[in-house]
RNA sequence: UCCUGAGUAGCUCAGCUGGUUAGAGCAUCUGACUGUUAAUCAGAGGGUCGCUGGUUCGAGCCCAGCCUCAGGAGCCA
């Protein structure tokens, strides 16, 4: 018996004539003959012919949609349109019935809302295979990326003892009996008998400690788990979502607007080179979902042409301010078609704001710089006019915010006062202070939201189409 | 959490002003056909109408509460 061949090989085989064996799930079993086998090797599947004439009938029967097989036999040039080999059974081996009355997945379009209620099965449809294939594909760039720039990959902790960070609500980490919680004298849960000794929590945010890193390996990132215990129902947030935060010693805003632009641009390309036919899937399924609508809320660009423009174009780079002067003198707040109409300088930016800039005024990808301090977080460094940080937001088209980073305030005095004012309890954070008592220096990282990326890369228009398993609220199923 | 909409067969959906036995396409099963690729043709099976309560002679349809999902908003990555 020859040795087991990846579809995806097979079908880029220029040798025909030869003995194969190959293994995978049944797509469709078509005129009791044609067998499309997958194994998630490729979006393409190989057609297996199989002799119905001289094959027990009860072998045939379990041939259904579903199941795993194991198939010798000869590959051939096919004699049908639709490819351009296929392999002539001699041997079909059933690894794993499926039972086609109870087997969820049909050979037909499935809606995505019933799919991520199948989400253990998805795997075994072309958008999905297509989806975590491209997935793979830009967490592999990422780490390539930093790896070839002589980063450092650190790993920072899941479970922190502080949410000192603002950056969300956190999810308790607890070994205590819930229905015998220690309480203290006065009342309170008496966190010092929990397994930690303390009050902890799962990470928001692995940049604080990415920050020690850098403040002697120079380079580092993360990628690693996040999780948001917020309330959020929306197509862009999880409570659970995977984040890459790098982090650079002596790096400026600008270095740092450059490292985001460049990484975002090379893992997009990455993945263009490498899942070429993956995109083109992903293409060809975002145009018909397009045409479900009206003419006018269709995008003009499609994926393929999308990514292509993002390679293609410097970012257009402007600040908060700069932001609001276009934003006030736009037609649709001149016409009151804001929701929230621009009032002045130092609100925040809203959804419709950060749209309009992206998908109207530029067109492209935005990033947004030196931000109101008051809407910022404490360890933004401080610009010399005193309102505003050197933060900056990149915003993607149909995403909205996919990268959030700052230069860090590096000055103790600057960032002592601005704990001050923010309430942000000092001694919790001793160590993070400590890094600007030794040897401070500027430094500047950002994270990036790797769900946001690929729902960019591959189309989709919900954040829980893009992780193999999501969880959000009312939901951590599987 | 807020706003809007939805929940009827395995899936996608229709179901009129409350009225008798709740429908279609696809899927499944049976048979026919056999180079198909969304195969085709004929037939069959398949339902606690999200849950609980209420109004009514009578509720898939009206009312209340709850659950879940989708889209949008907020929070953010």
């Amino acid at each position: 018996m020859s040795q087991r061949v990846k579809i995806k090989a097979l079908l880029q085989s220029q040798q025909t004539d030869v003995d194969v064996t190959v293994k995978g799930w049944v797509r469709a079993f078509r005129s009791n003959r044609f067998i499309a086998l997958n194994d998630g090797s490729t979006n393409n599947n190989i057609q297996i012919v199989v002799d119905f004439e001289n094959t027990d009938p009860a072998l045939l029967k379990r041939i259904t949609v579903g199941a795993a097989l194991s198939v010798a036999g000869k590959l051939v040039a096919s004699q049908g349109k639709g490819q351009t080999v296929e392999v002539i059974a001699t041997d079909i081996e059933i690894l794993g019935d499926s039972d086609p009355d109870k087997y969820p997945i049909q050979p037909k379009k499935h809606s995505l809302e019933f799919l991520r209620e199948n989400a253990h099965l998805r795997f075994r449809t072309s958008t999905f295979g297509a989806i975590f294939r491209v997935r793979n594909t830009l967490a592999f760039a990422v780490h390539q990326f930093f790896q070839e720039r002589g980063f450092i990959y650190l790993h920072t902790p899941v479970i922190t003892q502080s949410d000192a960070e603002g950056a969300g609500e956190a999810f308790h980490v607890t070994n205590f009996d819930l229905t015998n919680i220690p309480k203290t004298d006065t009342g309170e849960v008496d966190f010092k008998q929990d397994f930690f000794g303390a009050a902890t929590n799962l990470t928001v945010s692995g940049q604080l400690e990415g920050e020690l890193g850098a403040m002697a390996l120079s380079d580092v990132y993360t990628f690693g788990p996040t999780f948001r215990a917020e309330n959020s129902n929306t197509t862009r947030h999880l409570a659970e979502f995977w984040m890459i935060e790098p982090e650079v010693a002596f790096n400026d805003l600008t270095d740092n607007m450059d490292l985001a632009e460049d990484m975002l641009k090379y893992v997009i390309k990455y993945a263009l080179d490498k899942n070429a036919e993956d995109i083109e899937f992903l293409t060809q399924r975002l145009e018909e979902e397009e045409k479900q609508k009206p003419q006018n809320e269709r995008s003009e660009m499609s994926l393929l042409e999308k990514l292509q423009f993002c390679l293609n174009h410097d970012f257009e780079r402007l600040t908060y301010t700069e932001a609001i002067e276009i934003l006030k003198e736009s037609t649709p707040n001149k016409k009151k078609k804001f929701v929230y109409p621009i009032e002045g300088w130092g609100t925040d930016l809203q959804s419709e704001h950060e749209r309009y800039l992206v998908e109207k005024h530029f067109k492209k990808p935005v990033i947004l710089t030196d931000y109101p301090k008051e809407i910022k977080a404490f360890y933004m460094r401080q610009n010399d006019d005193g309102k505003t940080v050197g933060a900056m937001d990149i915003l993607f088209p149909g995403i909205g915010e996919i990268i959030g980073g700052s230069a860090r305030e590096e000055r103790l005095d600057k960032l002592e006062q601005r704990m001050d004012e923010m309430g942000i309890p000092k001694d919790e954070l001793w160590w993070y202070l400590d890094t600007r008592r030794f040897g401070s220096c500027p430094h500047a990282g950002f994270g990036l939201g790797f769900e946001r990326l690929v729902l960019f890369v591959t189309g989709m228009g919900n954040i829980r189409d893009v992780i193999p398993f999501p969880r959000f609220p009312k939901n951590a199923e599987f």
